[in-house]
DNA sequence: TCCCTTGTTGTCCAAATGGATAACAACGCT
DNA sequence: AGCGTTGTTATCCATTTGGACAACAAGGGA
């Protein structure tokens, strides 16, 4: 039924081939998880194929395959990769910031395409255990994350919090709720979407209202880098 | 290089046909919807093919053609269903209740593949206009049916509101970050989340705390039919 | 009863995709 | 220099998918 094609001599040409560019492992990986989370973020986890990844990187496909067993191991460290060196660099980030900066560059809207990564995790979790796994580790990281800078502000005495823990969770969903109303459907625009979530904020830990708009506001949600060139 | 197939007639067998249980065009059109919305539940946007809508509904692929140009216009009315389908039940529904009922039952979780279907138009929706701006309609919708119930526990003298629409802007994100919390990362349950969002709600509309816990709650934000049969 | 509309089925097709594999070419080692 | 390791390419393959189309069969008017 099948066996379509006659000829299956690969038909080596042996002679001229272009500089085939040899990078290291490490790096040559490193470009290809790269482009999978770029693709992820403009295609979705369910649009990347190995052929644009490939294209992007600017190897063939089947180079992927020396790398990655499979395509679902491939979007799996490519979410790997986002996970952990998000929160490497964020946490120790806002150590370096007085509490009431923390926590409003923490609050801060994040950039586009970190979000898209975040808002497709949510949507393909569900039928990809491995991601959801991810996505748990990385939702508690958050919540932990900003627990602590909600600890600094309550014990510099310039706000209140009864539960820490349950702040940072009703704050957290208010982050994320707040980033959907702009980044998905975009019926709020940047300064609109602080303004609530600062509010929020402020009203929960008992600020003064305005106090975290005045600081200013330095997003400090990762962002991974874009391979640098082809 | 391809024509694989030498045989090209249709080799009719014209006789003993299965009873082909012809419907009528707008059942037809119905189960086929909502087939497809049951199946972007479960696998989301990208993930739904006409093979599987047409398995699902017992008819062959080729049929869908009939009802729908593409499979674009496919999802995108079973989309369209679902957003009218919800809106059109939910907003009566709130009315037969007294102001505190309806806004515990509005703010109460919605059951698991309404929020599959959601959060998969937030991630598509980047990639699918129509899917965009029926997304845009529907969340303004929800805003706005929130505002109504926030004004008529004002007018009950029940709470306080400065600002309706930015208190249901706010709930709003407040009950969508709970249930990505909820249904998607899934760190916490439905109580909590209840508790979350009910304990928001109390706060930013001055009511007493578990007023809206002690109302029963009777989640409101509508469910579509899954095909009865097939 | 004849016929025309339309719901329905089989089947075919072109494209894309993930994967496999043989050939090959840099490179490091001794 | 010789040689094994491994990064890399070029194909090939099986499968799936959206779409196209011809045949056919129920109805429903006339």
């Amino acid at each position: 039924m099948l066996d379509t094609v006659a000829d299956r001599t690969p038909a080596r040409k042996s002679s001229e081939r272009k500089s085939p560019a040899r990078k290291s492992s490490d790096e040559r990986r490193d470009d290809i998880v790269r482009a999978t989370l770029g693709l992820v973020a403009r295609k979705g986890f369910a649009g990347v194929t190995l052929r644009e990844v490939a294209t992007e990187v600017g190897v063939v496909h089947g180079l992927i395959r020396h790398y990655f067993a499979s395509r679902d191991e491939l979007v799996a460290a490519a979410f790997d990769f986002a996970v952990s060196s998000e929160l490497e660099s964020d946490s120790a980030l806002l150590d370096g910031l007085d509490p009431l900066s923390a926590l409003a560059g923490w609050l801060a809207a994040t950039p586009e395409n970190h979000y898209r990564v975040w808002i497709d995790a949510w949507s393909e979790a569900a039928r990809t255990p491995p991601l959801a796994a991810a996505l748990d580790r990385h939702h508690r990281d958050c919540e932990r994350i900003l627990t602590a800078v909600i600890v600094r502000v309550v014990d510099a005495g310039l706000g209140a919090s009864a539960d820490p823990a349950a702040d940072s969770r009703l704050l957290t969903a208010v982050a994320d709720g707040v980033a959907v109303q702009h980044h998905a459907v975009g019926v709020i625009g940047v300064d609109e979407a602080n303004a609530i979530v600062f509010g929020a904020a402020e009203r929960q830990l008992g600020l003064e209202a305005g106090a975290l708009a005045r600081v200013n506001p330095v997003p400090a949600r990762g962002q991974w880098a874009e391979s640098p060139a082809r």
